[in-house]
DNA sequence: CATTGTCAAGAGCACCGCTCTCGAATTTGT
DNA sequence: ACAAATTCGAGAGCGGTGCTCTTGACAATG
């Protein structure tokens, strides 16, 4: 009984499938905004309302990239940060660091999908922030193992203000517990600083400057794991 | 005869600002892939086919409203400056970033428009790219100024690679002269650092941590200071 | 075997960017 | 002052879009 309702879930979860992957593909010539669900079903041979059975709306559908998106980044520092020497901390960090990069640089339009501007209309759902986590809870977790081991660094520079130390405390408790709140918002500065990087390479910024963009990149990430108080 | 060739051309220029004016508030409610110009001759009372005298195609507006974006953006940023204690390099430099930010949280979606995601198919002319400029040209003279007055601290840090040497010191020579290169590739990482930020806060990455960002906007402005060298 | 649920497909709605043509208005040249 | 040249707005129309609703075929269930 159970088999064979799944005979015709196993054929729908293919077909989810498929879509979700000619969709990606479709994502790399036109990006987010003129993702077409028509040229999709032409593609899979298949009428444009048929589709609908399966997402039913073309954001449900750009939402469902989304979230694959998230997954396969946090899936890739993950495993980068697994083949890291766990003693070597820095080590893991520049994995990790180097890892969302490659990812960004492997698969841009996907990318921008999650760190471009907002799609018009869309309105993230809760689904996605928990799969976004996943980047800045592992490099939290570095520094977890790290400041655990004492061999983090104090904090250099201008003491934090009440209220930002006051949010920091807060956040720290729910995803950082024992990490100092100093510490947290160096690692927030870092993980802003990952980012904003892979952008403006992605995005074409650094064009004219520091592009190729590889050595500056490194220079950056070890910068940043200065900044959080890395042993060198 | 010069006053009569105006006459018409007046009134093509106005007419030139209200098709802007009035793109730029749609992009409001449907950022940048949803901007339609059939909705905007609607808005202004014309047929959509008469949009085309005034811009030969939608990417032609974008590229117009981007141009604008860019330097009112500029513009804000050097008032600024102009506007800081010309000695107090410290208070040009958190002047400069918080007009960048102040100006982004104002007009969102005009920021989302030249620093998120590249729209599907759009190809930034040339045009754009020496309005872009604007801004990281005057954080580089905040920090030409400062270290012609020799105040400006040696970079600290790992050595630089060679070949991001070479880069910095490219650059340096065409729009920093004087500067040393590692304070030029400082200045990168922190002008990086400022848009990354905004553009985090902007995005919604920041919810459920440093939201409002209000203090950790300012706190990460002041260590990108410090990042450059610039005196406390 | 009949019923029930699932599915693909088609027609159709309102919208989009864009092109072309045509008549009216305006500027220009004489 | 009048004719020629240019510019302009409007309309029709092309092929495309997301999405809805209906219809008929198929497979799973009792």
């Amino acid at each position: 009984m159970n088999a064979v309702r799944t005979a015709r879930e196993r054929v729908r979860a293919e077909l989810i499938r498929e879509i979700k992957d000619e969709a990606r593909r479709q994502l790399a010539t036109a990006s987010a905004g003129g993702l077409s669900l028509r040229a999709v079903a032409r593609e899979l041979g298949m009428a444009s309302s048929a589709l609908y059975r399966y997402f039913p709306s073309r954001d449900d559908l750009l939402t469902a990239l989304i979230i694959d998106a998230y997954d396969a980044l946090g899936e890739a520092v993950e495993q980068a940060d697994a083949a890291a020497p766990k003693a070597d901390a820095r080590a893991r960090w520049m994995a990790c660091c180097h890892a969302v990069r490659d990812w960004a640089k492997a698969q841009p339009h996907e990318y921008a999908l999650i760190y471009g501007s907002p799609v018009p209309g869309y309105q993230a759902p809760e689904d996605t922030i928990s799969a976004a986590a996943r980047v800045p809870l592992m490099m939290i977790e570095i520094l977890r193992d790290e400041h655990a081991a004492g061999r983090l660094a104090e904090p250099t520079g201008a003491p934090l203000t009440p209220t930002l130390l006051r949010q920091a405390k807060e956040v720290g408790e729910q995803i950082a517990r024992g990490l100092p709140a100093e510490v947290l918002v160096a690692a927030i500065i870092a993980w802003t600083q990952l980012f904003g990087t892979v952008s403006f390479e992605l995005f074409g910024q650094y064009v004219g400057s520091v592009d190729p963009t590889d050595e500056f990149f490194a220079a950056t990430a070890n910068r940043m794991a200065d900044l959080v108080g890395l042993p060198a």
